[in-house]
DNA sequence: ACATTATAGTTCAGTCATGAACAAACAGCA
DNA sequence: TGCTGTTTGTTCATGACTGAACTATAATGT
């Protein structure tokens, strides 16, 4: 019950998380502001991104591959498909289900974000060798798969 | 120009970013919901650790540290200060500040949320050797003086 | 001393995500 | 067919955070 094994900025473990957690935020940051001039949000690229990998994709769908609720895509979607980046379709089998498509605006726009988006990713990841670069992707995979449950 | 090269979802760099995001979202959420039973959210354990290692900080200084708006400070701090958690002081010399310290009651509920956390830490991190952890802080910490600046 | 500039904290309006409650559409089974 | 339960998407109230404008104090320069 010593009360110095107990502070937690002590343990390595605690401060190299504490690290995640601040190079996220600051990765997070500054994707904002480079995609900015793009007029796009992260979580409208997070979007674009997922109908460019699976067309066709249902608002729910998508908002458990994005791990937001649904409501959330609900209000994300009316902004991107005034601005021509994607349509809505409704399914001719299932009238509840909306199936979302990129425009050929939202892809060409997608492309210019990704560009910003991998620049950036190389840069700060450049920072160490591929080696640990993905040592340490698979060591968040197992994060997750804990944490999740597989 | 080839397209196949631009897709960043086959950029190990990228792919493996991704996996940081998500992993940071997971133990952000089970966090969260670990937390939860003491009543206490994220945002107040951080000030509440902040607290504990700077005591007598002011408003500004916590602000950032934590790297929040000032205005979020301002009301993130009357939820704690009625639950008896801090007090505020305004300081001697220049009455503009508050200086912010925890009360025993705050510093009993800080010990109980930190075991709670290191728990957490200690069992996501457990999936990699120490050492692995470790190149994994360092490669952050590297990130985060990429992007501020030192 | 006085005017200017900077700083600490607050207030307020706006943004973004959440979750509960809801309507419409579907699926299964008597 | 009709009843029941489920799923999809929307609406709404809520909470967290932000940035700009504001007040009050303090620091600086002449």
């Amino acid at each position: 019950m010593n009360k110095q094994q107990r502070l937690p900025w002590e343990n390595p473990r605690f401060r190299n998380w504490i690290a995640v957690v601040r190079a996220e935020k600051a990765v997070v940051r500054a994707l904002s502001q480079a995609l900015a001039p793009l007029g796009l949000k992260i979580a409208q690229l997070d979007v674009l991104m997922n109908l460019y990998r699976h067309p066709g994709t249902s608002q729910h769908e998508l908002a458990r591959r994005l791990l937001v609720g649904r409501s959330n895509i609900t209000m994300l979607l009316p902004q991107l498909e005034q601005q021509n980046l994607l349509r809505r379709e409704g399914d001719a089998r299932d009238k509840r289900i909306m199936r979302l498509y990129l425009t050929d605006e939202g892809e060409a726009l997608l492309m210019k974000a990704l560009d910003v988006y991998t620049a950036l990713i190389d840069r700060v990841m450049a920072q160490s060798s591929p080696e640990l670069c993905d040592a340490m992707g698979e060591q968040m995979r197992r994060i997750v798969d804990e944490l999740e449950g597989e």
